[in-house]
DNA sequence: GTTAGTACTTACCTAAAGGAAAGCGCTTAC
DNA sequence: GTAAGCGCTTTCCTTTAGGTAAGTACTAAC
């Protein structure tokens, strides 16, 4: 976003379109697989059942679902390579590197807050038996 | 996350690692209204009435509700200060500002992601009428 | 020919998210 | 005293997400 001369007010349209921005990201991200599935194929390639076996508690339905709707919108593409019998790879698509800072950014602080969490664990275990 | 001496296998420990931790920020981020919320809270602080104004869409009932579940898990404080009638305000922690990379990363996204959906629909005008 | 693996699909179900509409207790303004 | 604004709550309802379990079509190996 760059701010113009036509922008009069530069930060506050800044702002609701930050707003406008992750809602219209989170339009087509939200769920709870969506993007750990990105991530995933991002990292490498894979068949169907490595995806199920490395997303532990996906089950096959949802993740047809959600590999179908990822490859609607052009974030995975569907490889069928002719071994027999053919083996399906599924890969992430350019478009879906695109998202590589979001995913840095959001790992980055479910580690913190992972650690956040633990401190206020041990806290309130001094708390209580301390 | 630092790589180690013990981590024989940095980058598949990296890559597993960063899977959890998305799958864990995930867990209290999802939900439409979450991050969207945060952000407007972080860019100031605001009365209940203004955030609804804000966040078109949102009723009443789910406003009440994220705003509790967010002040739980220590990301808003809710103010009371003694005007009368009293004023109630939310405002962002110390804590929901070490989600601001997280936002801007997928703010930036949002909106790149828009021009390429406008993009592609006006591609398919000239496909069609072209 | 039976077993196992791959890549799913189908049917069924539950829980949670989310929305619409109305109301409530308070206060201030007219 | 009536209307209007604030900060919600309540009720009722629909939609969506997501899970379980079973099954299917194909192939290949034993």
């Amino acid at each position: 976003m760059i701010s113009t001369a036509e922008n009069i007010l530069p930060d506050k349209n800044e702002c609701s379109n930050s707003l406008t921005n992750v809602m219209d990201a989170l339009y087509v991200l939200n769920g709870k697989w969506k993007l750990p599935l990105i991530l995933s194929l991002v990292q490498s390639s894979k068949r169907f059942n490595e995806i199920q076996h490395e997303l532990r508690g996906i089950s096959p339905k949802v993740l047809a679902n959600e590999l179908k709707d990822l490859e609607l919108n052009d974030f995975i593409r569907r490889q069928v390579y002719p071994t027999r019998p053919v083996s399906i790879i599924y890969e992430a698509t350019e478009y879906s590197k695109t998202l590589k800072e979001v995913m840095r950014t959001l790992s980055e602080w479910g580690w913190q807050h992972r650690e956040k969490i633990k401190d206020s664990m041990r806290q309130e275990k001094v708390e209580v038996f301390g």
